[in-house]
Formats: structure tokens, C-alpha cells, sequence
DNA sequence: CTTGATTCAGTACTATGGTACGGGGTTTAT
DNA sequence: ATAAACCCCGTACCATAGTACTGAATCAAG
């Protein structure tokens, strides 16, 4: 297994150097060996794959507090499968759940444009109508 | 219409009393009537529909700085209609864009989910490997 | 062996979107 | 009329996801 700086791996993950220092002091990849007498990070090559692993949950809308769970799962022998399943079709719920609000909202932009040939009277402008009958709301 | 006092717009809106006067501070909703001998706040009930727009434009995607356009769309019918119309389109754009994105995201989610086991240990989840061996580079 | 590049830890700073607090003034209910 | 509840403004603080900077230590090349 080959053996990384800090800058190297961060060129094969393609992240800059300070972003591998973030994830490890927020718990996402652990600290590796520093020979004694140095104070250098010793990469070896698998995180480069956290890394990589990272940024591509991140692209699909995962946290990183998520990821530091899907990482969990994934160093847990005993995680089962549908574990990482369940947590993947939960975000791919909130994603579509996401695409059908713009969709609507879409079509209330359109309609404000076919209702606004070039002359004045906004009353047709209702992108807040639109919205306003598909949500009944979340809490905080 | 009925007036309201900051934290009964709040309740109504589902927010919280510092989060109207946040968005106030932040120009996307304009302060309220102050009675003469009061500094206090006279919400019209209107105001709670605009909040609920911004949170409903929120979870979509929208930042506040883009929600703020959004809503000047609906402001002022004595703007003229053109250019409200010039921006509505823009917004149509970038409501697209972002469902693009989202679906992109929710393709890739399924794809995953798709070729899952959903169940036995993670050596042979899929959604591991996916995450894993995904080389596709997005250059920052 | 010296120079320049790299790395270290720690901290500060960015932007976004709030949330909390402190020391007042105002309203309202009893 | 007095206490509880509410509201004011300003400022400080929180999380998220990094990015930048400092001064000292270490490493690699000539």
C-alpha cells in the first residue's frame, strides 16, 4: 500500500490540502500514523477513498454529518446492507420530494410570463398562490 | 386584515420571533407600520404569507439573496412588466437548473439503491462500492 | 549544509442562515 | 398600579463547509 503527504493525497482526491486537515479534526477520516520523529501525516492510499467517498455522497446531497454516518456504517462489520439502503432511499425521497416543489413552482414562473405579454397587471403574478396551496408545513 | 404583534406572526408563520426580524434586517420582508407612541411591530397578515414563501422557497433551494428577487417579482405591479418578466424568466432558468441537478442526483441515488442486495454484510453493497470506486472527477 | 518547499498546530476568516442575550421600554391583566 | 409578559435594538454567538494565515519544524535537493 503506498504512502502519502498530506499534499499528495489531497492531488489524488483532488481537495486541497487544508480541506483532508477539516475532515480529520471533524472525525470523517482518522488521523494516520506520523513517524516518530516527525510530526508528518503518513497517508496510506485508502483515504484517498474516504475522501473520494466524501465528495461524492456530498454530490448526492449527503451532509458530512450524514457521510460520518455512512462512513460508520461502512467501518461497522455488523452493519447490514439494508442499513446504507434505507438511508439512501430517505435522501432519495427528500430529492424528489425537492423536484416536485420546483416543478410546481416552475409552472407558476411560466405562468406568470404567459400572463405578462408586455403591458401591465401583475394580477396574474401568483407564484406565492401556487406555493402557498402545496404546503402545509414543517415544524421547528 | 388582521394585525399581529411579532410573535404572533411568528407563530403563524412557524418561525421564530428573531428569524422575522433577521429577514427584516435582510430586506426580504420591509418593517411594519410602528404606532406613534410604540416601537412596536404591526404585522398585516400578508407578512405571514411571505414567510411562509420564504421557507416553502428555502427548502427548493433558493437562498435568501434569491428569494428576495423572487419576491420582488410579485411586489410593485407598477414596475413595468417587461422586466419583471425578463427576471421571471431568469428564475425559470435557475428553477430548471436546480431540477436538473436534483435529478441527476436522484438518478444516480436510484441507481444505487437499484443494484443493493439490501441485505448480507457491505462487501457486497453495492452502494459502497459505488460511493467508493466513482472517479468521476469534479474539478474545484 | 544551506535553501526552498512542505508540513505542522492553532487560529482567524469567509459566507449563509439564523439564534441568543443584555439592558432597556411598553402593554396587558389582575 | 404594579407585575408579568412582550417588544425594542444591537451585538455576540452557533452550525455548516470550508479557506487562509502564522511561525515554527522538517524534509528534499543542490
Amino acid at each position: 500500500m503506498e504512502i502519502l503527504t498530506i499534499s499528495k493525497a489531497a492531488i489524488q482526491a483532488g481537495v486541497g490540502v487544508e480541506t483532508i486537515r477539516f475532515y480529520e479534526r471533524k472525525g470523517l477520516i482518522r488521523q494516520p500514523l506520523k513517524p516518530q520523529n516527525s510530526g508528518y501525516r503518513n497517508y496510506p492510499s485508502d483515504t484517498v477513498k474516504t475522501i473520494r467517498f466524501i465528495r461524492q455522497a456530498q454530490e448526492l446531497g449527503f451532509s458530512l454529518r450524514e457521510i460520518e454516518e455512512l462512513l460508520a456504517l461502512k467501518a461497522d462489520p455488523a452493519t447490514d446492507c439494508a442499513d446504507v439502503r434505507e438511508r439512501a432511499i430517505e435522501k432519495l425521497e427528500e430529492v424528489e420530494r425537492k423536484i416536485s416543489q420546483l416543478y410546481k413552482m416552475g409552472s407558476a414562473l411560466k405562468s406568470v410570463i404567459a400572463s405578462c405579454p408586455s403591458r401591465g397587471g401583475l394580477d396574474g403574478c401568483s407564484i406565492m398562490e401556487a406555493l402557498e396551496s402545496s404546503s402545509s408545513e414543517s415544524e421547528r
